[in-house]
DNA sequence: AAATAAATTTAGTCAAGACTAAATTTAAAG
DNA sequence: CTTTAAATTTAGTCTTGACTAAATTTATTT
């Protein structure tokens, strides 16, 4: 038999947020499997937190869930927690990115609001955290995504790189050595409709770029 | 009515750990004061323990308990685990020695031992924790204390300064200023055993310290 | 529109770990 | 050696948050 160990509210509130950051609501069905809890366990958690004092979600049968705003309040403030610690246990003590998000995944519930302005003003007070996620403000805001793929810019349009998304380190070391790291300069100069290659040109070198790449570069226009 | 919140195993054996560092066994009662819970919820979890797969207590009814083998190695753990959060929380975020203990306290339980090895590694595998306390070892060992109160040196004994106890402030400021700070050699040149005065020479300076300094410094004899 | 499938909820069970009140054991005092 | 007090344990209750199985609702097909 399975020990069956416990979810936190927090933990029910991030993944709720997760699922529901296109607009829609949750089903009790993708919170059940993305938390590796049975759906009936759902139901009854989520009828909890719908008659909370502060209610935290928005509930009605059958109709999946939303968050309320002391709901998101609480998500977010996790979220922060969890990309901080990220951040930041790769910048002081050399975690990758791929070890990096079990420990933050414990920490994020137990520190306290002293730690996280420690660490945050520490850290300057980083927008993103190493896998380019946005870092929730310190008033629980999450701030608007002013970057793009680089696949999606066409010649002419230039730009500065915001974050690399990938967890294949060979692949970043590999982008690392074609200068594509985050606040380089770059322009588009070519683009090929068929197999969406596009040529840019960055520093003084000119190269061709494949979607699997492009997709992966997230830029700001600039 | 008062929430009643959970309180971990490792709670339980570190706080029995700290009872029996004298020889005795913990009473069911003082461990029940300690940990904020009634004496028959403590009776229940040692119950528990005991008949745990390897026991982590001896419990005899009505004759307190003690660690076993395993009991002591999972306390010695979470300890490490503290003192390990205390040095480092002070050393890398400037948290000061009243504010460390709480946030160590919420951290002991959820590090992984990678995170463990990390700091330990980052900070030269420390031997003592700001309070001066003892750091078990990584093979889960309580090091020998070769320090004394520097209260129980005499005439001509001369000493190195491990750590300074106080919880005071005020008091540890006025004791940098005299130079009384970890490192530092000193000799003891008279004692008056009335008022367990001490003279002692501490670089050019020659200084008199009454007990209430003298019991909180303590030293390794040289 | 009826039938079937899929998703969700209800109802009731279980384990953990706290609690209270009552019973018991040990320790202390006369 | 009794008696009383203090400490501890037993027994049974409560809450939380999982679970399973059955019932129900919604969605999809024919």
């Amino acid at each position: 038999m399975e020990q069956t160990l416990t979810i936190s509210i927090q933990d029910y509130l991030k993944n709720i947020y997760e699922l529901t950051e296109n607009g829609e609501s949750a089903s009790t069905n993708a919170l059940a499997s993305k938390l590796n809890v049975k759906p009936a366990s759902v139901t009854g958690m989520m009828q909890k937190l719908a008659s909370a004092k502060p209610a935290l979600v928005e509930y009605q049968k059958h109709q999946g869930v939303t968050l309320t705003d002391d709901g998101k309040k609480a998500a977010l403030e996790v979220i922060r927690h969890h990309r901080l610690l990220e951040a930041w246990l790769v910048q002081t003590l050399g975690y990758s990115w791929d070890e990096v998000h079990a420990e933050a995944e414990k920490l994020e519930h137990v520190i306290s609001e002293d730690f996280e302005r420690r660490i945050a003003a520490a850290m300057g007070h980083p927008l993103r955290d190493p896998h380019g996620e946005l870092i929730p403000t310190a008033d629980l805001q999450m701030p608007l995504d002013d970057s793009t793929p680089l696949s999606s810019l066409r010649a002419s349009q230039s730009g500065i790189i915001q974050y690399v998304k990938t967890a294949d380190s060979e692949l970043l070391k590999h982008f690392e050595t074609l200068g594509l790291i985050p606040e380089a300069e770059l322009e588009v100069t070519g683009y090929s409709p068929f197999d969406h290659n596009l040529t840019i040109k960055i520093g003084r070198k000119s190269i061709v770029l494949g979607l699997n790449i492009t997709s992966k570069i997230y830029v700001k226009e600039s």
